[in-house]
DNA sequence: GAGTGGTCTAGACCACTCC
DNA sequence: GAGTGGTCTAGACCACTCT
């Protein structure tokens, strides 16, 4: 069935989302178009309803599709920005493949910034920002080390929110 | 059943998604201490797994628990004190501000780790690292410059899922 | 009314974690 | 092993939207 397979590692689930998110990144459903209807699609991949609405929802939770009530499920406009915001969702990377992230701040301090910092924050050399160091963590693992330049007056806002 | 009304005109798993969460904010079930399991819902509550497994999902998504497989369902800690430690997501900080997140990916590069570096993520300096450097947006506007260091073997299967 | 998704049940078998 | 959640099925009935 469409290149479904029950033996598999990934969730049947998982093989739908990838076969209708490939088909929507490809064109095949344009943008402001149609998914086709539960029904069709339990057909067309032989799988239970159940695992068609899990599909959705994930598809839905990526910002591929969204539901309209008694309308159907339609595809949406692409978002520039998603293509890296999946990039930066550690917390999303790790859950879906099945680790617990967390984070832990080494250090929030005030620096001059450096040039490299300074042209890609629209500052000038030397300017005040807010650097933060952070280890992220997968299951209590370390996997990232990361270094933030935050331009100073958006920094604070976020200490403060913060606290 | 535990004040869960079969003809409410709320469905049953927000009926139960709603007396979890106010137990969770009273204080009975405190942070990091496990909910009940599944099994026990459905028998406190008197509805069907799918309905407790629907709840659950929901809580996740508000970001009161977390599941740890094969151990169970536990509360996390409040939000605010989340927000740094927890879900550094950038993402859900800027959308919580009513902000569009971006991100643009500058430079991906494998590089030997620095002293600081290897020491977080328990390598041995000069191993090879993966080097990105990333811009972060707020409605187009440049917020942030990041550079994170991924141990090897994760930051290339983090590029291979990117499809 | 016909078509869509929304909610719900009662089962089943599997994978992971801890002992 | 026992306990946890993860996946999946095959049904059922309901609420919404359009015509």
């Amino acid at each position: 069935m469409e290149g479904i397979d029950p033996d598999s590692a990934l969730p049947l689930y998982a093989q739908v989302e990838a076969a209708l998110a490939t088909s929507i990144c490809d064109g095949k459903f344009a943008p402001g178009s149609p998914l086709p209807n539960e029904t069709a699609l339990i057909q067309q991949y032989g799988v239970s309803r159940t695992t068609i609405r899990q599909t959705i929802q994930n598809l839905i939770r990526r910002g591929l599709v969204e539901i309209r009530r008694g309308k159907g499920t339609f595809v949406l406009e692409p978002k520039i920005t998603q293509e890296f915001t999946e990039l930066s969702g550690f917390v999303e990377d790790m859950r879906v493949l099945g680790h617990r992230p967390s984070a832990r701040v080494l250090d929030r301090s005030v620096v001059p910034c450096s040039e490299t910092v300074a042209r890609h924050l629209g500052l000038a050399t030397g300017v005040k920002v807010v650097r933060i160091h952070r280890v992220r963590l997968a299951n209590d693992v370390p996997i990232s080390f990361d270094e933030t330049y935050l331009a100073r007056e958006i920094g604070e806002k976020v200490i403060e929110n913060d606290l």
